[in-house]
DNA sequence: GTGAAAGCGCTAACAC
DNA sequence: GTGTTAGCGCTTTCAC
């Protein structure tokens, strides 16, 4: 089915049937060949090529979205969200995962720009990235979600780590807790930077002392890490009385290093994580964790990716979205300090 | 940079540097030139244009993977089995999301297609499912996963439920279990029917009386479903004393169910899932349930797609993979019956 | 308001 | 072996 028997069928010139069909030039055809057409086009159940008119116009209505773990449940429903907004506007969202990999990053991303990809939301942006800066320059329209650059080069959508962490913070400190260690995760992501950054900004507002709030730095966002990081703090002659972790994961790891040495948590430990993935609330302690508005983010990407298609070369504006937190089991006020 | 311009710094045809740069046609130039050619092409950086080759050769080396839910994790290990084995290949995979509704799926199914993605695997399918069985009269290459049509008209990879049925009620008897319930899927899917199927036969096959074993069947395979189906069989005058779950989000509704009601698993009912979700170790109790080689679901998907697509035509193969059972902490010997 | 014609970048059949 | 040529299906000036 082309566009000719469509002109055929409606007895009129392939390209009257063009501007027919397409609703930007439809206004120049007169209206009864234009429901001439479209009647033709319903009946032949005439799809366009994508490749014919993407070769002519340079443009696929397609839209990239890189992760760098699909596994991860974080990122589902940011790509839903995306997915919605995109699909409204006609585009086709197209997903891919680089596996943590950085070079299977580059191949992706050349892969999606071969097939023309109109844009792209990232998620797997690290604090450094130059793969990224060079498809900006290069002039590709791009949002990136929940990890940024330190260049604020890129449109962004993330959480507001600031806040998260001071509210989870603020949290502890209510409970009772003075002595309270992060389990950062890893620096070069902006996620992991900036969330070390606002907790000792926090332990600053809260006057806590510095030498009583121990941090210690996993080097990935996976249990694992969590784990060994936990290791080294909780060996401490003196360990935090809470936990406040770079992320979900690193908390379940740091739940598994207090396993591994009789602590209880909340009891003896308390323990915060980030991003509130699925199934917490089940976990033994429930984790109290800061909660980000995953679908919203995806959503409002989508909507600044759309601005970057329409009008390139407008600001790089970076969107904070709310987090909260959402309180659990795994906190409580620390226990009176008994002797051993 | 376009196909003109290696040909020109390499001072050869077009045609001729077409050939050059195609794998298949390349013995078809001489060594020089090919060197000539594939030098210039790399210093200029060319990447060839997808729209206009896809425009000539009708071809797109992409497949689309169709996911009825990316938010469930089952489904993000099967795609990297896919994935992986597609990009050897040449092949990009293009991930869609349905989110469990016929209407998306059928737009979606007709954006890859209008994107001639050359195949497509499908992890949506129900058991009679007119739209997949439309596309493959189409003659569109298409492999299931998971979930099966009743007509075998199309290649197909899923685990084996009958075996992991089968291990699993073996487990429950072996435990001293005789009255085993079953909470079933829905019965519009191939996973839901095929191991409400295996369970009649297991129990029949160990001898159970089909009076002690009850069954429920929950409408879809949620957390909900499954609390809805699980309170009518445990508030029968003699609940079963083990449960076997549709899948794990289903258990997970049959755990809640039993919190209602006071019950405590494994203690008064044993609980198995199936699929082995992720976080699954860390519940209370850690579920005991049914494991699924995803990644290797997804690679022999993969693998009988590109069969397809290289030689139409050929037979619906079905492969089933082996399950095995994955113990944990939520089954257990029945308590002796005791006095009330 | 409609038709004619050119051309996006590539491949493949054919001529040399 | 290499060059020539036509054309995939669409959009978009430009005439009329």
């Amino acid at each position: 089915m082309t566009l000719r028997d469509v002109a055929r069928a409606a007895e009129v010139h392939p390209g009257t049937a063009s501007k027919a069909l397409n609703e930007a030039t439809r206004d120049r055809v007169a209206p009864g060949t234009v429901r001439r057409v479209l009647a033709a086009a319903e009946r032949l159940g005439y799809q366009p090529n994508t490749f014919a008119r993407g070769l002519r116009t340079r443009r696929s209505y397609a839209v990239g979205v890189v992760l760098p773990d699909l596994a991860n449940p974080l990122f589902p429903p940011i790509v839903r969200g995306v997915e919605k907004l995109l699909a409204k506007a006609g585009y086709a969202t197209l997903i891919v995962d680089t596996d943590n990999d950085p070079a299977a990053e580059e191949r992706l991303l050349a892969m999606l720009r071969a097939r023309h990809a109109d844009g792209f939301i990232i998620a797997t942006a690290r604090r450094e990235h130059p793969v990224v800066e060079k498809a900006v320059a290069d002039g590709v329209p791009m949002v990136l979600v929940n990890r940024l650059t330190d260049a604020a080069l890129v449109p962004a959508v993330a959480g507001d780590e600031v806040a998260g962490i001071s509210s989870a913070v603020e949290h502890l400190v209510s409970l009772g807790h003075r002595r309270i260690g992060h389990l950062a995760g890893p620096q070069d992501l902006s996620t992991g930077f900036g969330r070390y950054r606002a907790f000792l900004d926090a332990i600053q507002r809260f006057e806590l002392a510095a030498a009583d709030c121990p941090i210690a730095f996993a080097d990935a966002y996976n249990e694992a890490a969590g784990l060994q990081a936990a290791r080294g703090m909780l060996a401490a002659p003196v360990p935090p009385t809470a936990i406040m972790a770079g992320n979900d994961l690193i908390a379940l790891g740091c739940l598994d290093a207090m396993a591994e040495v009789g602590l209880n948590c909340p009891a003896d430990v308390s323990v915060i994580g980030f991003n509130d993935l699925p199934m917490l609330a089940r976990l033994d302690p429930p984790l109290t964790t800061v909660h980000l508005p995953q679908e919203d983010i995806g959503a409002e990407a989508a909507k600044l990716l759309l601005d970057c298609i329409n009008e390139p070369g407008g600001s790089a504006k970076r969107l904070l979205l709310p987090c909260h937190l959402t309180v659990r089991g795994s906190t409580a006020s620390p226990m009176p300090p008994r002797p051993r």
